[in-house]
DNA sequence: CGTTGGAGACTCATGACATTAGTCTTCTCC
DNA sequence: GGAGAAGACTAATGTCATGAGTCTCCAACG
């Protein structure tokens, strides 16, 4: 009734299979990431934590529920695995450090990162939040080659673009040839930076 | 038995409604690109055609049949709108052209263009072939700045990924700022050029 | 120490889809 | 005119998602 915290149980014992929301999400980022996120079922999940689908219900909002929160976590472990990359750096090292994480991040939990994508960030403050902490990042690391605020919102995209692209490429097997994918990233970035110094130097490379 | 060609009826009479192969993608294709991907259901695509569902069946083999060639008809058209585009040009003018037209297919066709992903390329020679022979214009077209041809598949990819991560963060609301998107998408091509010129006259940028 | 409230799991029921099997109609060709 | 197949249909099965209502156990409170 007027209860202020609602009654938590002592964190040590536990009624049946004891779920809650976070168990619950690490099983599906887990299945998701293994298995690929259209495997990630309510019924997939359910046998997963040893639990029937309608139990699911008490900790996600469904198949969408648990679609946004992997998202949602996915994109939250990305944010914070390129702030973590690019803490003490600048310049090219900082974007470097920055993309070799990214890349990290998606090839580690692929699942995750794709569920990432497809974000209906409209009406979803959280999710939006998370996104925007992500994309800081970038701001702040791009930034170094330009200054004016509307013009930094391109390169911003440019550089995004790039990330994603390769990454969505590799994980979905689009590179058919044999060469080694590592260089291919190497390349990629420096051809950003190269762009970016061309740019920062030369002025507009329209 | 012994036949050769499986008595084609004449290109007028029909018995029911008179489907094939091609109007049934016809029409997932245009599903597809209006309500997105995941609204490609055999159900929403026998509506569509006034049909039950087993019927399509006769013309493509099930679902995956039916992404599947949502997915080969998009790589052949975005294969000959890069070649058309790409004709008659070399160098920067290539580029340029061949990134508007991909972009432009991208946003013509959403659905197809997604199909295109998440491509099982593997086992399937004519989604294989479809493939390659997009892949090739780029390589046309990349050539211009690298005669070696295991750099020039790094380049190649690197161009592709940039291409493929900007249309895919467009085309998924991946923009949030209200910054015109098409300046972007300049900024992004400029900066590809520019790396590339860069890599070029400099020799290793790595 | 018994009562009560709720969290969390369950069973049951419904509805959308995909997919297979078997049937029927209607051209087309001989 | 008849054979045969192309192509559409109905019926049946299985997987999922989702909602409604039920049961059980634990913890705090009287």
């Amino acid at each position: 009734m007027a209860a202020g915290i609602p009654a938590r149980r002592t964190p040590g014992s536990r009624t049946r299979p004891g779920l809650d929301a976070e168990r619950v999400v690490d099983a599906a980022v887990a299945i998701a990431d293994a298995e690929g996120l259209p495997a990630l079922t309510l019924a997939r999940l359910a046998a997963e934590l040893g639990v029937r689908t309608p139990s699911l219900y008490h900790h996600v909002d469904g198949l969408d529920g648990a679609h946004r929160a992997v998202a949602l976590r996915g994109m939250r472990d990305l944010g914070t695995a390129l702030r973590d990359a690019a803490i003490g750096r600048s310049g090219p090292g900082a974007l470097t450090a920055l993309a070799d994480a990214y890349r990290a991040y998606a090839l580690a939990h692929p699942g995750a990162y794709a569920a990432t994508q497809r974000a209906p960030t409209a009406d979803d403050a959280e999710l939006r939040a998370a996104a925007e902490r992500t994309t800081e990042v970038v701001f702040a690391v791009v930034r170094h080659w330009e200054r004016d605020d509307e013009e930094l919102v391109h390169l911003v995209r440019a550089v995004r673009s790039a990330l994603h692209g390769f990454v969505a490429l590799e994980s979905g097997g689009g590179f058919g040839l044999p060469a080694p994918r590592e260089a291919s990233f190497a390349r990629l970035v420096g051809i950003q930076l190269a762009g970016l110094e061309a740019r920062a130097a030369g002025g507009a490379v329209d």
